[in-house]
DNA sequence: ATCTAACTACGAAAATAATCGTAATTAAAT
DNA sequence: ATTTAATTACGATTATTTTCGTAGTTAGAT
């Protein structure tokens, strides 16, 4: 049985969504904290989206203290990905390779990373072949 | 000196410019006929967002004859790399690898491309050490 | 008990994107 | 020369997203 029929969350949902991945279940206060590093919006822009975004059934909100608290209920790596083969699609017609060089080219990837990266090679190539 | 502060096609705009990258300088007619395999919108639809893309100098219009042609004045591999860096950020809170990773997990790429791909890793390890 | 500050609820506006209908224009076909 | 079919021009509508102001509510401080 099919899930939510492609959330595809907006710019803005990604945003927030990213600060609840990364920290946890969070109040407005604290997701409006820290988006207003990199943007500006009024508190109650954010309150606003949160609350759609629980209509929607991406977050999910504890209502038992006064300060409500929201986790999301979309998993990180399945939005990711979803996001990706969408992204793969429109902007690199499908071609993951040419994804792949221009997102490694243009990296500060560590020594570690790049040696993950190429694990995963080695077992996509024997596997594959 | 800066160049036009991030053109940031929509997806739309994205799909029209794909076509273009892809086959050339078009007419609105080609466009839309390509566009319609995997869409349905009017073909006016189609024209007027071409129209809008060149007064915003995303596509030039050769009007010399009756049906305009049209070519992107966006580089592809630019664009691509600009999409891609914002892409980056807000869904895989810049983590390259993370990215690269979850492309080439589910990714059919050839064993040629995934060659291509472990060059790359050899420049880079090579270099960045 | 009252005041104050922070919070939620909610409607509505503003901004952006996508869509389409219709009129005007042009070129080709008859 | 007329008609026809395709094209561009353009206004207007719809849909979506983002934004914010204001009212009402709640908990804590005085």
């Amino acid at each position: 049985m099919a899930l939510h029929q492609t959330p595809k969350p907006t710019e803005s949902e990604l945003e927030i969504l990213q600060v609840l991945w990364q920290h946890g279940p969070s109040t407005v206060r604290f997701v409006h904290e820290e988006l207003s590093e990199t943007k500006d919006a009024g508190y109650t822009t954010t309150l606003k989206i949160m609350q759609l975004m629980t209509e929607k059934g991406m977050l999910e909100a504890d209502k038992s203290s006064r300060s409500h608290i929201f986790r999301p209920l979309l998993q990180e790596e399945d939005t990711q990905q979803q996001l990706l083969d969408r992204f793969l699609d429109t902007a690199f017609r499908g071609s993951a390779s040419k994804l792949v060089m221009q997102a490694l080219g243009n990296s500060r990837a560590s020594k570690e990373e790049l040696d993950e990266i190429r694990n995963l090679l080695d077992k996509l190539e024997g596997g594959t072949q």
